[in-house]
DNA sequence: CTGTTAGCGCATTCAT
DNA sequence: ATGAATGCGCTAACAG
């Protein structure tokens, strides 16, 4: 039914190894044989059997992308990133910059125009798997890519800050590259034995959070992510630790809260009635009467809305809001706007990531820039070894403050008309 | 080194095709044996071999999913959806009609919590490949999942406008599914041979215009997508239909330009500088002096900025923009914005698809809500053939006008203020 | 340079 | 209900 191997050799008048030489072209064949072979697979329309040759050869050309949210564009970008390094040989991606979405048709191909399926000339099969955030999802997918003898896993954006997970994760690792799958971690703490490239969040929340309080605000609410991740603590604790080393947030003139229609009332959720998981609650609540004001929230547009209602209710006299992401950002403004408070004349925003749409958002948020993109370039390199790994397995990847509109001096504070 | 069936059997006091048949799970073992198998396989930590499974079952698990853009919600909203049907057993996905993102965990889950990676009791491995829109990767691709004996394949988005792309996909489609592999379309034109859920672009476009049309508006901008996607195709032909069967447009009252400040100057493109594939240009141009006014662009952001200053400096009485998608309208908004221009009063703008954020932008943007969470999810059962095909193959997707805030009657319209 | 030989690890007959 | 044998299609030594 389906051709074979010896069905392509019978054909071209020589054996099995031969046109599995040719095809994986990595031995030398003559040229007057190669060209007949060549002819019979075109001929014959044949396909490489994947399995059989994984079997054989006891290793494949998959390679796996573990994402928490294939719907939200921050993973989009690395997981296309990735995929856009993982062509058959040398890179031909220009390093640009902003090259945030490739050009037509990018490295990807196969051996040629005339062998629409033959050659195992290097390309990989680049997947991505969606997490959905959920631990035991990740752990899954890490099994099956395993059953596949998958060539390298590359896991993105933040883990679960769970102790226990990141044991069973360490152990996962540690038999995917036992039995030769390269691992590589991007934009997550490392894990012993994967090679990993991790953002600056601390850092860069502190800078954020810093911005800020030169610019005078001294009321600043803080509208974290789902509190079981790591990239939300490590946000929080950068913006807490700018705090700390500022002093005691001082309660300051405390501004009256809305003047107008909307001042009775808060508007409530945003859209959809849906329950959220890690919905703004008072689990992680601040202690009453004193900073820091911070409220845990989905990484999505409704948290944002909610936890920016919320805050302002607690919390009048806020000047500031920092969301955990831009996404969320966006929820907070949209808050804002309903509140009939503008930006940043009367509070100030700021995001996390700098995604395309951030800076086109109005006003342009201020936030902090993740290179998605080249990190996740330097990943799929990491995972192919064409590139060689950090010292000590792990790189750090630099935040840059990015100030457009978004914030501004507080009211009332000097600088201000 | 890697611990096989055999060494499982050895271990358990059985033979190897036992050993198989527990995992299997499709054939009678007695109860004590499978206990022993099962302790065995936990102790040894054994996981199945994907490739040797594959090779000798003569199928995978593996279930392909190809998008034009994976940093583009579009996509991975639909992505996410299948990749929500793909776990073992019936689904366990309520059928919630906002069900956007999966609740945490999902369907996808090996045999058990004791069995890491033993069991094959149906789960599939759900991956997606992003294609950039590139005709040729897709093809590379379809190589690459054939190549794997992918269970199925599921198509996403509009396709490429081109009679030789589709005869050679049709060829492809051919291929796959006489080697077993199902082929399912989603978002796309049919092709022979493969399943298809098609939105209704024309009828959604239509109906679209026509609101505007009833709205009042007699010059009416269009962005259209790329030139050679089917989408942008058939969107633009209803909006077209619109317009023919109203008769020809009326030069209507023309508005000055702009007063103030902006007026002298169009504002550049939008943020980065980098060149697009199929940007604004005349190519695709209206005839002069007459409608319809209709500019190509990327199905991105800054084509959407673009395109307006572009048709706005064309013709300045338009007073409605119909947009490719939501993007792009984001897009075109912050032109307008830039311009001086208010949303809806001096301009009325529409997107397309409802993506997430569009209720929330402001204006909240009228749009054509297409179900890409539920047909994303029915295309995933297609897939599995766990649900059965609509009659001659083909499901045609309702679009569904949504009226917001961003579309009124134009200005000196009767019921303006 | 090319053909021959021997598995890769598993699913599946066929026996028992 | 279980074991033994066979082969899936290919690659990787080994010859020649």
């Amino acid at each position: 039914m389906t051709v074979t191997l010896a069905d392509v050799a019978a054909r071209a008048g020589v054996s099995a190894a031969t046109v599995s030489r040719v095809l994986s072209g990595n031995y030398p064949v003559a040229e007057a044989t190669r060209a007949r072979v060549l002819r019979a697979v075109d001929d014959l329309d044949y396909v490489v059997n994947g399995p059989a040759s994984a079997l054989a050869a006891a290793n494949s050309d998959l390679v796996g992308i573990l994402v928490n949210d294939i719907a939200d564009p921050f993973f989009g970008i690395m997981a296309g990133a990735i995929q856009a390094e993982m062509g058959g040989g040398p890179s031909t991606v220009s390093a640009g910059a902003e090259a945030r979405s490739m050009p037509g048709g990018g490295p990807l191909s196969l051996s040629g125009p005339s062998l629409p399926g033959a050659g195992t000339s290097g390309e990989k099969l680049a997947v991505v798997c969606n997490t959905n955030g959920s631990p035991a999802r990740e752990l899954t997918y890490l099994t099956l890519l395993q059953r596949q003898r998958a060539a390298a896993v590359v896991l993105t954006g933040s883990g679960a800050d769970d102790p226990e997970h990141t044991e069973r994760l360490a152990a996962k690792v540690a038999k995917l590259t036992a039995a030769g799958t390269r691992v590589v971690l991007c934009g997550r703490p490392p894990v012993p034995g994967a090679l990993t490239l991790t953002f600056d969040n601390r850092g860069g929340a502190r800078r954020l959070t810093e911005h800020l309080l030169t610019l005078g605000h001294r009321r600043i609410g803080y509208i974290a992510g789902p509190a079981d991740r790591t990239t939300t603590r490590h946000r929080l604790e950068g913006h807490l630790a700018a705090l700390a080393a500022h002093g005691p947030q001082t309660t300051g003139p405390v501004r009256p809260v809305v003047e107008g229609a909307a001042g009775a009332e808060i508007p409530m959720a945003a859209g959809r009635a849906r329950p959220r998981r890690g919905s703004a609650d008072a689990a992680h609540d601040t202690a009453p009467g004193g900073p820091p004001l911070v409220v845990h929230g989905a990484y999505d547009r409704a948290s944002g809305y909610d936890a920016a209602c919320e805050l302002l209710r607690r919390e009048p006299g806020i000047t500031a809001l920092v969301a955990a992401n831009d996404t969320v950002a966006l929820g907070a403004c949209a808050a804002l706007r309903d509140l009939g408070l503008r930006i940043p004349h009367d509070v100030s925003v700021t995001g996390f990531d700098d995604l395309p749409f951030s800076a086109d958002a109005a006003p342009a948020l201020s936030t902090v820039r993740l290179p998605l993109y080249e990190a996740g370039a330097r990943a799929g390199r990491l995972a192919l070894g064409r590139e060689i790994a950090p010292p000590g397995g792990v790189a750090m990847i630099r935040a840059e403050l990015m100030i457009r509109n978004s914030t501004a001096p507080p009211p009332g504070a000097a600088g201000e008309l």
